[in-house]
DNA sequence: ACAAATTTTTAGACTCATCTAAAAAATTAT
DNA sequence: ATAATTTTTTAGATGAGTCTAAAAATTTGT
């Protein structure tokens, strides 16, 4: 539903540039399949897996994407955003996170509840609203799973986080993101009572199975992570981000 | 994107009853045109020129909401929505509202730039989210347009309001909605410091052309109206709703 | 380096929502 | 009451987005 307007002076000639909602899910995907892939190509096949579709589906919306100037396409080796798609998957996600903050913050949503309904939400075409809902909520810079929100040229913080599998004893780390999204997951912290900006301090590590014995917000109690929760557990050196 | 479920006892048969973006749009045109038709049978023909599309279309579409049972239908003779049908346009037009008030109340847009806007996210779906919007926005009565915000179960409040231009003159009134939702002509009302609550008194009726002098708020000025404004101008009786 | 396995694309088909043109039914006007 | 007009439906076509099955290209393993 996207609408973009670009002027060709050469040509006089005003084209108008929509993008679908199946449109901006296949952007999306492709942008965090970027993401994980450090910007190397991203193969059809990963698409069609991210999106629970056909590989021979998803050949066929990449030759649109394509025409539509949105991915860069060489048949048999991948695509990959070309600017104009970066941006667009951009603005979807600074709508997404966006409205994750407002119905967490504003409507009191848990952080484990808001992914579906901003999956919806982040469709939504208007950039009045966007930048008064950006307002309305203080700009916002993370989002409630500690995402950075992009801003409206699309720039968003870099946060130097570690998994907290990966941090050591000496420290004091703040809590700052998770790398895994699931309901199940999120809900998990939640009975640990561990929420974004607590304080962990890693107690003892056990060297066989990599699980932690940590203290929050340096409490009396102990909570133990097996490694595996622990390597979704985002966090920063608590002196200097 | 609507998702119902209904249960099948005998059959011990679960269907998903989904109604799309579309299909959304098609139910609250023939609401709507219901309603201007005091119940009669909707022609194909009406619902064609509302939603600017061709009567052969809207016979397609028809026959899919009958199957469904959204909509009875009787070839030739117009369709009329089921109490299935009535529901789902309720809780559309409960969202179109609510939805407007936080546009209205908590993002600051004026009350001629929320429809379209508003358009859109009336087809988000999720109760969850419908409810803890009416509860954060105080569970609203009326929409920024003075129009009424069905409850949960799709009571609306029935509000005896009258054109402004079939009042008189002994009476004091209420600006309580409009009947043309046009941003030109609510933009005309602002200009006029016209807006929803004001009080407003007669103070001349022109026999030639209907047009009218009133006053706002007991000031000390007038204003003029014709008499086409003044009928898409609706208020009550200041004493006694 | 080449055969086997895997990935990707092509080809052809399906559904939804739309269209145009023509046929059928209902309404209206004489 | 029937002819003319209007409305509605049918029939056939189109485009977006999906599918399956088969063909083509690439990658992997020896």
């Amino acid at each position: 539903m996207s609408l973009k307007i670009c002027l060709d002076l050469y040509n006089y000639y005003i084209c108008v540039m929509e993008t679908s909602f199946t449109e901006e899910n296949y952007i999306k995907a492709i942008f965090k399949l970027e993401e994980l892939n450090q910007s190397k190509a991203v193969s059809t096949n990963d698409i069609a897996i991210k999106l629970s579709m056909q590989p021979a589906s998803v050949t066929d919306m990449i030759k649109r994407l394509a025409e539509k100037k949105i991915v860069s396409y060489k048949k048999y080796h991948g695509v990959l955003l070309t600017l104009k798609g970066k941006k667009i998957a951009l603005t979807i996600i600074r709508k997404h996170r966006l409205w994750e903050v407002f119905l967490v913050k504003k409507l009191n949503f848990k952080w484990d509840e808001v992914h579906e309904i901003a999956e919806q939400l982040e469709h939504i075409n208007s950039n009045e609203l966007v930048e008064k809902l950006d307002d309305f909520l203080g700009n916002p810079k993370f989002d409630p799973h500690g995402d950075a929100i992009p801003d409206k040229e699309g720039n968003m913080r870099v946060v130097n986080s570690i998994p907290l599998s990966a941090a050591n004893k000496k420290q004091s780390y703040v809590f700052s993101g998770v790398s895994n999204h699931e309901t199940k997951f999120l809900k998990y912290l939640t009975t640990l009572n561990l929420s974004l900006g607590n304080t962990i301090n890693i107690d003892s590590i056990n060297d066989y199975d990599g699980s932690l014995k940590i203290v929050i917000n340096n409490s009396k109690t102990h909570e133990f992570l097996s490694e595996q929760v622990a390597s979704h557990i985002l966090v920063h050196l608590k002196n200097g981000k």
